[in-house]
DNA sequence: ACACTAACCTGCAAGC
DNA sequence: TGCTTGCAGGTTAGTG
């Protein structure tokens, strides 16, 4: 499920169930996620109260009081509050049991999130760029550090040292927006190009945090409700349908082994 | 430094 | 009906 809007729904959602609340059993059913959790965390977490948390870039924080665990929904992770009670389903690979008997229920069909617990510093959080709806995130960092650079703008603006958090579906939305065609040599774009999609890149994620995330297969937010962004899209999963400003049918290639859908006459 | 590919894994839809 | 193929929200490791 988890572009950025998703992972900041879900921390949302999840945030008053857990927060400030002691650990008092965590069991790993599977630990082979994208690196094996990190061995003995059980025994390590147990009896340790979540003192914060928060996301960055699509990672969530949780501060505990010897260190802290980085949780990565990949793509096809999610995290639901849990009865004790409830079964186990299919793809349930991880449950944190809190003082106030809440649970945290983490499913990942694909395995490519990640638990992983650090006394210091995770390093996957070393060479992150700049937050997206922050105000170090900007069209004239975009543009500066663009030049000479022959990528295509799409896969430049998906790259987490350029900015975090804007994944497929936003990237090619907000390019939509912005009249850029995603193949473009990122180091051809004016400093006024990059302003505009630096701008559509700030909205369009706001808005899908209002809505509560895309509705993409089977996203459903910590409160078991679906987001609702999804017929707000514009290019994302449309190829060949008309395009919604000019009727032309929509185009669709592939950067970076993406699929990159766009409007040939209006993205240029 | 940069550009690009393969890889991790399961489920689902389309095609034959 | 059943098999095969390709594709899906992300990120890193490795190659040239």
């Amino acid at each position: 499920m988890p572009e950025l809007p998703e992972v900041e729904t879900t921390l949302r959602g999840i945030e008053p169930f857990i927060n400030q609340q002691c650990i008092t059993q965590l069991t790993v059913k599977q630990a082979a996620l994208r690196w094996p959790v990190t061995d003995n965390i059980e025994s390590v977490v147990q009896g340790q109260k979540i003192q914060a948390l928060w996301r960055r870039a699509k990672y969530l924080i949780l501060k505990l009081d010897r260190g802290s665990m980085l949780i990565h929904l990949g793509m096809s992770g999610s995290l639901r509050i849990a009865e004790f009670s409830e079964a186990w389903r299919k793809h349930d690979h991880i449950e944190m049991r809190l003082s106030n008997g809440r649970g945290l229920r983490y499913h990942d069909p694909r395995r490519f999130g990640c638990w992983l617990w650090s006394m210091g510093e995770h390093p996957q959080l070393q060479k992150l760029g700049p937050e997206p709806l922050s105000e170090d995130f900007d069209g004239d960092l975009l543009y500066r550090i663009s030049r000479r650079r022959k990528i295509s703008v799409k896969p430049f603006i998906m790259s987490n040292e350029v900015v975090v958090g804007v994944g497929n579906i936003y990237a090619s939305e907000a390019l939509f927006r912005s009249g850029i065609r995603p193949d473009r040599a990122a180091g051809t774009i004016s400093k006024q190009r990059y302003q505009r999609l630096a701008n559509n890149i700030k909205d369009v994620l706001a808005a899908a945090i209002h809505q509560g995330g895309t509705t993409l297969r089977d996203f459903v937010n910590s409160d078991g409700q679906p987001g609702y962004f999804q017929q707000s899209l514009d290019v994302y999963g449309r190829a060949g349908q008309p395009c919604k400003r000019c009727k032309h049918k929509l185009k669709e290639l592939k950067l970076g082994q993406r699929s990159s859908v766009f409007c040939a006459t209006c993205q240029r």
